[in-house]
DNA sequence: TCTGGGGTCCTAGGACCC
DNA sequence: TCTGGGGTCCTAGGACCC
């Protein structure tokens, strides 16, 4: 196949080590040296490069970073601030292009087909000019991936970290597929791969220079979606538009030290469902069917369904079965460490069906319920307002004692972020 | 890399219908 | 009663992503 330079040009741009760089930018006393975030639980979050240097990974414990770089420092994760900064990376994007897909917090494609003479540049040149742009704008550093498709832009962009820009055009393709193994490739996971070396594919070149239908065969529908892109025949869009809804929403929590109180657990329970719900009617979004899931120290997963007669957007309406699903779930022989609850088959809450039944006016009530406490929340923040019954999860969790929030000036926007006041938290029994 | 917190999509197989 | 052929919807679970 010969191909020209960018029938299609893609750009995928990836943050290096983004929430560590994050911190260094904000703290420049932090810069070269080696830190981690995630000290509020003694786990490595993410790693500065410098870190990683000395063999810090993901998921780490503490104790054990520490031992492999004597000189780390913890900071706590500041996701607030991860946020702002990404919107930040995003909007430097969209002065070059309409066309940019947040893909996730660190990680954008754009699609700047065709933006060549609007700024005198070739499409290498863009790519460029938009890096550098971040880099000095943000402060930290992101490596940039350009080529005909998603799927080479993402393995273009991951070639040469940090800090890389690398550009594949058309007749370039092959000689860069060879480069590559296919566990680089986004879609390929751990099974997939297994299965591809089975079948003497080992880089990206061997899956492409493949047939077809062998993609196919092996992967199904997926098989030869990646097969074309990887070829350079873009498949996959860039896909500007705003997320706006959910198919699910989870809360999940581990919490230190494991425990088998089942007042603590329970409430945990209901402080995930609490959260979950607060984040369902934000969207504007309602749930049938929700799932509740213990899991035990030994990492064993226990999960119930339940389902509820008509759509809800209510706390209140959903304890009564959680509190069933958790008694059929608990047992006082096994030591648990996290809980979390799962909003699943959400809908748009236009027309939520009342049954016969029921009374229109209780549920009315409890929407303005829900919607005042909604509102109080908003300004005072998460959970200022919040039920009674989710108090004892504030006692017992020691996991979080160590690193008090961190209450600083917004430095992009100079706001207080926390807005919180003083507020005593107010109790809410749910109604009977 | 032993396990944090959030998500999506695809597929196979059963239930049910003509 | 077992014998045909064909369709749709729903569900569970796997695989993958950051």
């Amino acid at each position: 196949m010969l191909l020209s330079s960018y029938p299609q040009a893609i750009l995928h741009i990836d943050a290096d080590a983004f929430f560590a760089s994050v911190e260094q930018a904000i703290h420049p006393e932090l810069k070269g040296k080696p830190i981690v975030t995630g000290a509020e639980r003694g786990i490595v979050v993410a790693m500065s490069y410098e870190a990683k240097a000395c063999g810090v990974v993901r998921g780490m414990m503490g104790t054990e970073a520490k031992k492999r770089c004597p000189g780390l420092l913890f900071v706590p994760s500041d996701y607030e601030t991860y946020g702002l900064f990404s919107k930040r990376l995003f909007e430097i994007m969209r002065r070059f292009t309409p066309q940019v897909e947040e893909y996730s917090i660190d990680e954008a494609f754009a699609d700047i087909t065709g933006l060549r003479r609007l700024h005198h540049a070739s499409y290498p040149q863009i790519a460029k000019i938009i890096k550098e742009t971040i880099d000095a704008e943000l402060g930290i550093t992101v490596s940039v991936g350009l080529s005909l498709t998603k799927s080479l832009a993402k393995l273009a962009s991951k070639y040469k970290k940090p800090s890389g820009l690398v550009c594949v055009p058309g007749r370039q393709v092959a000689a860069f597929t060879k480069e590559n193994t296919i566990d680089k490739v986004w879609g390929f996971g751990h099974n997939s791969v297994a299965l591809l070396k089975k079948n003497h594919i080992h880089t990206v070149y061997d899956f492409i220079n493949k047939p077809e239908k062998f993609a196919t065969g092996l992967f199904g529908k997926i098989g030869t979606e990646l097969w074309q892109e990887l070829s350079g025949n873009s498949l996959y869009k860039v896909d500007p538009s705003e997320k706006t809804t959910y198919m699910s929403i989870s809360k999940v929590k581990t919490f230190s030290p494991p425990t088998n109180d089942p007042d603590y657990l329970y409430a945990q329970l209901l402080r995930n469902l609490e959260r979950a719900t607060a984040k369902m009617r934000r969207f504007k979004l309602t749930t049938k069917r929700i799932i509740i899931m213990l899991k035990s120290q030994q990492f064993q997963n226990k999960a119930f369904e339940i389902s509820l007669s008509r759509s809800s957007t209510s706390v209140m309406e959903m304890i009564e079965p959680l509190r069933q699903a958790f008694d059929h779930l608990f047992s006082k022989h096994t030591i648990y460490r996290s809980t979390g609850i799962v909003l699943c088959d959400l809908k748009t809450d236009k027309n939520i069906q009342l049954n016969i039944f029921e009374d229109p006016v209780r549920m009315v009530k409890m929407q303005h319920i829900d919607s005042a406490i909604d509102k109080i929340n908003n300004l005072f923040g998460r959970q200022a307002i919040h039920l009674a019954s989710t108090i004892p999860a504030n006692h017992r969790s020691q996991g979080n004692k160590g690193a008090p929030p961190k209450r600083q000036q917004n430095l992009l926007t100079g706001e207080n972020k926390h807005r919180r006041l003083n507020m005593p938290v107010l109790e809410i029994r749910p109604l009977h």
